[in-house]
DNA sequence: CGGCAGCTTGAAAGAGTTCAATCCGTGTGG
DNA sequence: CCACACGGATTGAACTCTTTCAAGCTGCCG
């Protein structure tokens, strides 16, 4: 699966779930303005939309952020599965309160902080999620959105994007390349964005993060 | 439960799960900046803290917006209930993926509108939901935030709030009164706000709305 | 070696915030 | 039953963060 595709669409009904294996997937919505509205954004081990399984219409669509490996599963036998084993479907209800809980924290993010606070925000959690898949030592990960993507992420312009990312490298706090991200300064980065990643429920997981079952 | 009281707290580990019969409530997140942002407002007939059925402990904070009434759930019992009927579970699930489809929608609107639209969709959704539970008619509702926690719900000031609110009753469109909103020109609200209620996915609804169990 | 997508930059305009004072409705105590 | 008290609503003016527009730059893919 390459960049910047469509893996489903608003509107779709698919029969089938996906899981996301490697790579960077992002959830959004096109506000009528025309705008594009990323709601999240997800890395490995996260199952995108399982949602289709009850909710059948789509109301949002999931693409690519970059090159990734995904399975798919089918909603028949996701239904069996949990059926059999209710500890499964526990499992699933829980990554969809956990979903919940991010869509949460980032309404706060975007209602209550300005660009500069969004933005720090918004790599401190990607961090800490990269960090539970190991996928990042907390200092370096690899780039998840281009730039005017952290924009439709954050609701923040392009352009205004590109001038906090210059200010925050300027100021040797964040180093936001267009392969990898370096964070030059996590105490800080963390101050800026008052992060508090309690809402994350990390202490859910224990390595190995999490079962997968395929088909 | 009278106005403004806290019923979960941020950190709090319930034992029980409520169930909303009459009134308002909203949750809410402290920004670390000291501001209060409300994520989600409930009506009657939403069961605003099942998650806590698997979180255990919260992640933000829920509150009564007016003198309502409750119903609260011992979670032993609900656990028991959805064991048993697979498809009681099913139901608390997809309570939790609307939720978070509604989350989304927030997202959109508060990452991509500004502030006219953002308060006209605000109020465009909870019409609809109110409308789905016989307490609106479409054109008349109680009002359901202060000014203010309006403001705490869209990442607006209260001051400019109240600006738009103005701008919106001298255009003949809503009339946010302290006690009642009355819509006065639903096409043109819905216009502003770009008001599209698919993601509600009302359509899961028949009447009677939801079948609800007491212990 | 194009050419295009995405990143940069500058200047000007605008939406929304901040601060601070005033108003108003309602509920409370005398 | 009146008067004060308080939370919320209003107003105005100054200010600032963010957007907008528009043009130039750059790295990378074909």
């Amino acid at each position: 699966m390459t960049d910047d595709t469509d893996i489903v669409r608003e509107g779709d009904k698919p029969k089938q779930s996906c899981l996301l294996l490697d790579g960077y997937l992002f959830r959004y919505k096109i506000v009528a303005a025309g705008k594009r509205q990323i709601v999240s954004v997800h890395v490995p081990g996260d199952i995108p939309d399982i949602q289709s399984l009850l909710l059948s219409e789509m109301d949002h669509s999931v693409a690519s952020a970059s090159t990734c490996t995904l399975g798919f599963i089918e909603h028949d036998a996701l239904r069996n599965l949990f059926r059999s084993h209710p500890s499964v479907g526990d499992a699933f209800w829980l990554e969809t309160l956990m979903d919940a809980s991010i869509y949460r924290e980032w309404l706060a993010n975007i209602g209550g902080r300005d660009a500069r606070g969004r933005i720090a925000h918004f790599l401190c959690e990607l961090i800490c999620r990269l960090e539970a898949v190991d996928l990042s030592d907390g200092k370096t990960l690899k780039t998840p959105l281009a730039q005017f993507e952290l924009g439709e992420a954050t609701g923040i312009t392009t352009v205004h994007v590109n001038r906090v990312l210059q200010r925050l490298k300027a100021e040797a706090i964040v180093d936001y390349g267009r392969h990898t991200v370096t964070v030059l300064n996590s105490d800080k980065l963390r101050e800026i964005a008052e992060f508090e990643p309690k809402y994350l429920h990390m202490h859910k997981f224990s390595s190995p993060n999490r079962i997968v079952h395929r088909t």
